[in-house]
DNA sequence: GTAGTCACG
DNA sequence: ACGTACGTGACTACA
């Protein structure tokens, strides 16, 4: 089906001119806002309908028939400010490089050649749209036609869309009867007379009876003798004048044929016309070539070749300061072979020859050559990489721009980045088992080769982005090296005791089996205590419990309901503790038993590009979530144990996010609490609620922790009347009391929510970027969560990045120093550490050390550190 | 694959 | 009037 897009480029022109600054001009003095306020609309509705076709028309500085039926006629033509005259002619020249044809005709109104066109193109069986400011041109909506009028409230611009239907439900006339309508109430803006003393509402009401002025003024002897048909009889002649006037001509002469406004994608998003707005410093209009890079590549375009080849032919054809694409493939541990990128050209090489790549490798790196590979860390240990040596990685660059991506497979990145659409891996291969790779098998080849391709091509065009977005630094100092922490603790991972583990874990059963037993009982039948759904039967069916939140599907059982049912019935608190026992058997013991490698220890892995804030993540298994606040959970921890001659020294950040809050927001009053303080919530706790410190009971001091952890969360009164179980007003007299007291707090959040609204995104101190869409949108409860987000952001994210800055720094002296103590986990504000007995004072130093200086911020950091014979005694 | 739950900072 | 604390990962049940 063709569609076809009509704009009328005055109404256009002129709305843009009168919404946007009128101070927008370039280096030629040229006024750009109509030009912007074209564009931008244009290019929205282009991108919404695909239109096969376009066509703008224009109005002519020169008398049309109307003038000559009648010489007031003002038409849109006069009262055009200079500063809009000045960019007609741009605009027109803009269309003519991006091929859509104008039409302009002397005589004759922009309307009449739109009305004209709009008929033909529906005979034609096209859809047609027409863009305009102005609803005069209602009249020409049909079932085909849609009139599309661009409103801007706030801000923001929606469309309003208008076929005959609705035209017939706003207006309640049909779009033929709204132009029987302005002859009887005239039309101010054309200058067309109407019958005094009928306005909208009497116009819409005699025409929504009769249909048409000749009909109003045949029936006037059934209307009341008032006023109204008194000038109704008096103006006979002019409501039909007026009438004819305003009806918007079907039968103008074109000097445009619809076959001549077919217009081509790549004509419009061409390099000439990126050029031109580049010219006239209307740089913002690249930002739909980007959202186009879908469908019409950019720039380079996609050139990959593939061929079969040795690595001396990799060499030969690599040249010394250049970029390479490298991939390599992995069966498990087992190398099959290689893809390098030079220049587009993929050669693929099957082999299994780790020691040849590596000595290539080396004779790139001594000829300055910068490899770039879609992930780095998997390739450090195979390739003995170095943090001097020139790698780029892409996956890391590509988690810095883009925090919220979540992945970063290769088919997106060309598209993000190139404008390339191509296949999937997954598309590519389907769904494999994972290592299941093979270079006999063609479809593998070409994801290989994709993958290097990629690698090569993305280096320089993410380095660009990087330091246009100011995270060159970051990247460089910060997350490179923190891939070589993060690989060492993956490498090393942690030793468990696995009889002790099997033991606790029968501890578990035992009681899990009594648990299970009193439980049926209770519920008088057996059932599957680990459904939420049949649990929720029993408690608030069978045993009728009193029900209190509820979920999507039904009753919740959470903890919160459970531990308010306790004292109800014996069941519930059964019910917890089988909760909880079931969860140390299933994801503890189990779990880790299960990931226990054959060197004794658990290696998980440490992503680095997963989070929003720029906090590392742990998995398979997860050790960033071994158990702590219940004592049972916590003894858990005891199987955790180091190697022979190594004791655990375990450092951990005191109240990082709240020092980082009172350094970034520079509040004198937390500052100075911080420095003299030893305990901040007691300290809070007191200046808050008005007491003196030494009165500050456990009570206050609990409250004001909440408080404390509340406002890094970005504070709702209902959160913390919640969390502290009280009302949510009395919590909002809290958050007022803080807010009081740390009035520097209260303006840097509000900074903070401002910034994120006017840039969209939020930064650490260290230029981290994270992105808040949600607070653009139109939901009122996803926007308070992207203002909650900001002010959580910058502060989670900051104390993120010291801890990474520590990490980096302890594992550069550990290795400086020739020692064989190592970091083996980071718990997102604590270090630990498998120190040889021998080095463990020299450890405690370092870590001391480079933790407390890791930041220089307005408020000291300080650990609390600890060694134990496992992790139970560390803490 | 999603929902509910719960372990951690 | 909305229905609510930030960031993760793993397990079980169930469609």
């Amino acid at each position: 089906m063709k569609k076809l897009l009509l704009i009328d480029g005055n109404s256009i022109m002129n709305r843009g001119f009168y919404a946007l600054p009128p101070d927008l001009t370039n280096k030629d003095g040229l006024h750009t806002n109509a030009l912007l306020g074209f564009l931008n609309i244009f290019f929205r509705i282009y991108e919404e309908e695909h239109p096969t076709n376009i066509c703008v028309a224009f109005d002519v500085h020169s008398p049309t028939f109307r003038h000559e039926l009648f010489k007031d006629y003002k038409g849109t033509r006069h009262g055009m400010p200079e500063e809009l005259k000045e960019q007609m002619p741009v605009i027109k020249e803009l269309l003519h490089t991006m091929k859509i044809p104008t039409m302009e005709l002397a005589g004759y109104e922009a309307d009449d050649l739109l009305g004209t066109m709009s008929r033909k193109g529906e005979e034609a069986g096209m859809e047609v749209t027409i863009l305009s400011g102005d609803r005069d041109l209602l009249q020409l909506a049909t079932e085909n036609v849609m009139i599309r009028i661009p409103k801007t409230r706030a801000g923001k611009t929606t469309v309003e869309d208008y076929h005959a239907a609705e035209v017939q439900s706003v207006y309640g006339v049909t779009p033929v009867e709204f132009i029987e309508m302005k002859g009887l109430m005239g039309d101010t803006s054309d200058n067309i007379p109407g019958v005094p003393g009928i306005g909208p509402k009497t116009a819409e009401k005699l025409i929504r009876t009769y249909h048409t002025v000749e009909a109003v003024l045949e029936h006037l002897e059934d209307l009341p003798k008032n006023k109204m048909r008194a000038a109704l009889e008096e103006n006979r002649e002019l409501a039909v004048f007026s009438r004819d006037l305003s009806r918007i001509l079907l039968t103008a002469p074109l000097t445009v044929e619809v076959s001549d406004t077919t217009v081509l994608r790549s004509d419009i998003f061409s390099d000439a016309v990126r050029e031109r707005f580049l010219d006239l410093e209307m740089k913002s209009l690249l930002k739909h070539f980007m959202d186009d890079s879908l469908d019409q590549p950019k720039g380079p375009r996609f050139e990959m070749e593939v061929r079969d080849g040795k690595l001396s032919e990799v060499k030969a054809f690599t040249s010394p300061g250049s970029v390479v694409g490298f991939y390599p493939v992995f069966a498990g541990n087992t190398l099959l072979g290689t893809a390098f990128s030079i220049g587009g050209n993929v050669i693929l090489t099957e082999t299994d020859a780790v020691a040849s790549v590596y000595e290539l490798l080396s004779w790139m790196r001594t000829n300055d050559v910068t490899i770039s590979v879609p992930s780095l860390k998997p390739l450090i240990r195979p390739f003995h990489i170095t943090e001097e040596e020139k790698w780029f990685n892409i996956e890391v660059a590509a988690y810095l721009l883009d925090p919220l991506a979540g992945e970063y497979p290769y088919h997106t990145l060309l598209q993000k980045y190139m404008g390339f659409e191509v296949k999937s891996e997954k598309d590519l291969v389907g769904k494999q088992e994972r290592n299941v790779f093979s270079f006999a098998v063609p479809e593998m080849r070409e994801s290989f080769a994709m993958w290097a391709y990629t690698a090569e091509l993305l280096c320089p065009v993410l380095m660009e982005q990087l330091e246009k977005a100011d995270m060159m630094t970051l990247y460089r100092t910060m997350e490179h090296p923190a891939t070589f922490v993060l690989q060492d603790m993956e490498q090393y991972g942690i030793r468990v005791d696995r009889d002790a583990l099997q033991k606790y874990g029968i501890r578990l059963d035992s009681r899990i089996d009594v648990l299970t037993k009193e439980i049926y009982e209770d519920a008088g039948e057996e059932f599957n205590i680990n459904s939420p759904k049949q649990l929720g039967q029993i408690l608030f069916e069978k045993l009728n419990l009193p029900s209190g939140k509820k979920t999507k599907s039904g009753y919740s059982t959470n903890v919160d309901v459970l531990i308010k049912l306790q004292n109800v019935h014996p069941i519930a608190k059964r019910i917890l503790e089988f909760r909880q026992l079931t969860k140390l058997r299933s994801t503890y013991v189990d779990g880790l038993m299960a990931a226990i490698a054959p060197d004794g220890r658990i290696h998980s892995r440490f992503h680095q590009t997963v989070t929003a804030t720029g906090r590392i993540s742990s998995a398979e298994p997860n050790l960033q979530n071994i158990p702590m606040r219940t004592e049972l959970g916590r003894e858990l921890r005891k199987v955790f144990i180091p190697e022979d001659g190594f004791v655990f020294v375990d450092a951990d950040y005191s109240q990082i996010e709240l020092r980082v809050m009172a350094a970034m927001s520079g509040d004198e009053n937390l500052i100075e609490a911080f420095r003299k303080a030893q305990d901040i919530h007691a300290a809070t706790a007191s200046k808050v609620f008005h007491v003196p410190l030494d009165q500050v009971d456990s009570g206050l001091r609990r409250k004001a922790k909440a408080v404390n952890f509340g406002i890094i969360y970005g504070i709702s009164s209902f959160g913390l009347g919640q969390d502290l179980d009280i009302s949510r007003q009395e919590a909002q007299e809290y958050i007022d009391q803080y807010f009081e007291t740390y009035r520097g707090v209260k303006s840097f959040l509000d900074l903070l929510v401002e910034t994120g609204k006017a840039s969209g995104a939020v930064r650490t101190l260290y230029k981290r970027i994270r992105p808040i869409p949600e607070l653009k949108s139109s939901n009122f409860m996803t926007r308070q969560f992207g203002e909650r987000v900001a002010m959580n952001s910058p502060i989670q994210g900051t104390a993120a990045d010291i801890i990474k800055l520590a990490m980096i720094a302890v594992r550069e002296e550990l290795l400086s120093r020739g020692m064989r103590s190592r970091l083996i986990l980071q718990i997102h504000d604590e270090l630990l550490i498998e120190a040889a007995k021998e080095e463990v004072e020299d450890v405690c130093r370092i870590l001391e050390d480079k933790m407390v200086h890791a930041a220089d911020l307005a408020v000291p950091l300080y650990i609390d550190m600890r060694t134990g014979a496992n992790l139970y005694d560390t803490k």
